[in-house]
DNA sequence: TATTGTTATACTCTATAACTATA
DNA sequence: TATAGTTATAGAGTATAACAATA
């Protein structure tokens, strides 16, 4: 159990995470706000899946993604179509137009990233994605109790 | 230096970051929203201030805290004066109001904290904290440059 | 002329609720 | 009746640009 200041600074540590977040989202192409590419990267890493399953992993309300689902899909960067199995579903997938958009992203991501965190080790940027990987567990991943936990985690969970 | 995955991997977890933020959010009295609690826990831990000061603190533009300050001194949580050694700029303080709303605010975060938290250590907490600091100075604080790094922290920098 | 703060406008992201179509 | 997805509406947050007042 923590101490109430760190439980007062861990608040304001994540209130302003959001200045980073925008740091990163510069400089993306035109017609691909931020939750565009963060589609298309969990389309490209977890392969096929529905509307509702991709709301969890993007712990959003479904309406949210259906919108944003709507985006991408408008530009040609993933293909939607009928669960054959269930009338209801959509199937989501991205194109191969959306797969080198991703990379054009990717590029540009690792190369802010690198600019800015050169003189992290590798140890330094596991570590952290560890602790957010567990933080959101931890939180219950709010609306995301379709799967596992630390199912977006390719570290090693803390001991 | 990192891996191109681990940078993939922390853009993911910073974008994702956003559902524990709202989560924290959730059960703010009226006419509070987010901004207005970081206002008034910036100018409680910081003292008096200028405007410019707390964008930089805020790591947004002063178009922005502008309005949120005018947010909070509308409903009479801070006070708002001329710097009497410059007359284009505003000394901003809380006011007692505030500082008893920020009490309640506070005690209803380390209790959201504290139950969600329940499981991780002091050094956990601690650890994350520094990390998400080193990060935020690592991005240069975005417009923060106003500041000495890792002002924010209270704990001790990662060896 | 430069700087501090304010206001107007526009954009992104989010949630809730009402709705359609299918199970 | 219940569920998957869509759409309408509203609210919070942000940036840019134009502006006022002061230095």
């Amino acid at each position: 159990m923590a101490e109430r200041s760190q439980y007062e600074e861990l608040a304001r540590q994540i209130s302003a995470i959001g200045a980073v977040k925008r740091e990163m989202a510069r400089g993306l192409p035109p017609e691909c706000p931020p939750a565009s590419a963060v589609v298309l990267t969990l389309l490209e890493k977890h392969g096929e899946m529905r509307t509702s399953r991709l709301a969890e992993l993007m712990a959003i309300d479904m309406s949210v993604t259906s919108r944003h689902v709507t985006h991408v899909a408008d530009r040609g960067w993933i293909e939607r179509r009928r669960d054959p199995q269930d009338g209801r579903s959509r199937l989501l997938r991205i194109s191969d137009s959306g797969e080198r958009l991703l990379a054009q992203l990717s590029a540009h991501l690792v190369e802010a990233l690198a600019a800015h965190l050169h003189d992290w080790s590798n140890e330094d940027v596991a570590q952290l994605n560890t602790l957010l990987s567990r933080l959101r567990t931890s939180f219950g991943d709010c609306r995301a109790r379709g799967g596992p936990p630390h199912e977006t985690t390719t570290t090693a969970p803390l001991s």
